[in-house]
DNA sequence: TCCAAAAGCTGATAATTATCATATTTCTGA
DNA sequence: TCAGAAATATGATAATTATCAGCTTTTGGA
């Protein structure tokens, strides 16, 4: 059951004022606006799934979400989390190609879907549209190959510990300015950080015997950062 | 001590009608080649080195080169490795700041350096380069993140096989048409699997023992390709 | 509200991979 | 050409992490 709600405007999106469309004004602006369909995920709903060719971007107006590949054994390995204001699948557009990753909601959403059309349009008048998308493409890139050097180098111990961090840095933390705000199973961690459940929940186990973190069921909080992030092993 | 050459002609460059500069022609393809500069690597020497700030892109003309990030360890991970009409550098100098990887010669190279000015005004002149750097960074990290995927999930022996099969693809064949055209040593080989050197030999030893390949020191020859990609665990 | 299923947890054990030690071979520069 | 250094090779051992099993807690739907 979807629940009925108004379509947001790009024009007063605060999302956007945050996104690659920033830049965006007048005509182009419209057209996004007009081109757009927003529609509403319930948590645990797929938006798009590794194989299908893709028809457009999607931009979250909000949400969470995850973006995963499946290995060889059916296990998960999440390679992104995104949430309002992030653009998902323009890897695969822009690419050329099917999806390489499948996309599904960690939490009731509200996301947009944007024509190929339209955007191809749009990157074509705006070099600043395209710049930015060069910019992100990069950062996601660096990310990546950071990443790639931590699974094959540190300890799960340190990327456990650098996952709660990432959780953080892309959700942030609730009112108390410790819980951070996203729930996630304890496998969802585990296939950030590229391990098993189990091990996964031996940690956070530990890092809260430790007195590092507090779990409250799915909710973590950090209660030391300086000592997470001595843990995690990483300089900034 | 730096052999004198030729400085190469981009109008004339095989390796560029391959490259992301295949689409450059009259002005455009003069200011490239007024403003590059083309430089003699010998194997070993670093092109670029993590934490200075990028001051363009290069081209390679022609050689091979490694490119890897150090961890804390100091053990290197190879991210990537490129040949003729591979350009390097360009995902620090888009994404901003400081390189994060360094680049290194893995054979006597020539390649060119084009000043990030020449570089952002063809980008903002040619609209078809933009396209094409997007492809470029696109494919990129679509790799990045199938390595992530390995690295989490695969066996140590799936990522051995894996890797020679990336450097058939990368780098070809010699003419016997069964052996790889690149020598790396065991540790190279070893820092793009994500694998201690001594794991990487014995497990070289073991796909010699079973006959899939043959070694002549640092030379690889694949004798049963089909056997090496059911042990990679690959579909393509 | 209650029940079944899923998720979380913990211990025991096994598998994988790294590390250390030590030859042996190959390479490189004087 | 030769000596020293570096790379390769191999065995033994240790460390890390996964897997399996069984139990408890939580959750979501009828």
């Amino acid at each position: 059951m979807i629940r009925k709600f108004e379509q947001p405007n790009c024009a007063s999106c605060g999302s956007r004022k945050h996104s690659v469309f920033c830049e965006l004004h007048g005509q182009e602006l419209a057209d996004l606006n007009d081109d757009k369909g927003c529609v509403f995920y319930k948590k645990g709903q797929i938006i798009f799934n590794s194989g299908q060719m893709p028809q457009g971007i999607y931009c979250v107006h909000e949400g969470k979400i995850k973006v995963y590949q499946v290995g060889d054994e059916g296990k998960e390995q999440i390679v992104r989390l995104a949430k309002g204001g992030d653009i998902l699948g323009y890897r695969s557009l822009l690419g050329g190609g099917k999806y390489s990753s499948t996309a599904e909601t960690l939490d009731d959403s509200k996301i947009c879907f944007i024509p190929k059309n339209t955007f191809s349009k749009l990157l074509e008048s705006n070099g600043t549209l395209s710049m930015l998308m060069m910019k992100l493409l990069s950062a996601d890139l660096k990310m990546a190959e950071l990443k790639m050097t931590d699974l094959a180098q540190k300890p799960v111990r340190e990327r456990v510990a650098e996952a709660i961090l990432y959780l953080k840095q892309t959700y942030g933390l609730d009112d108390d300015n410790e819980t951070i705000a996203i729930s996630l199973s304890r496998e969802d961690i585990a296939n950030i950080v590229g391990t098993a459940t189990e091990t996964t929940i031996r940690l956070l186990a530990e890092f809260k015997q430790e007195g590092i973190i507090r779990l409250d069921g799915k909710k973590i909080a950090i209660l030391k950062p300086a000592d997470l992030l001595k843990v995690a092993n990483v300089t900034d």
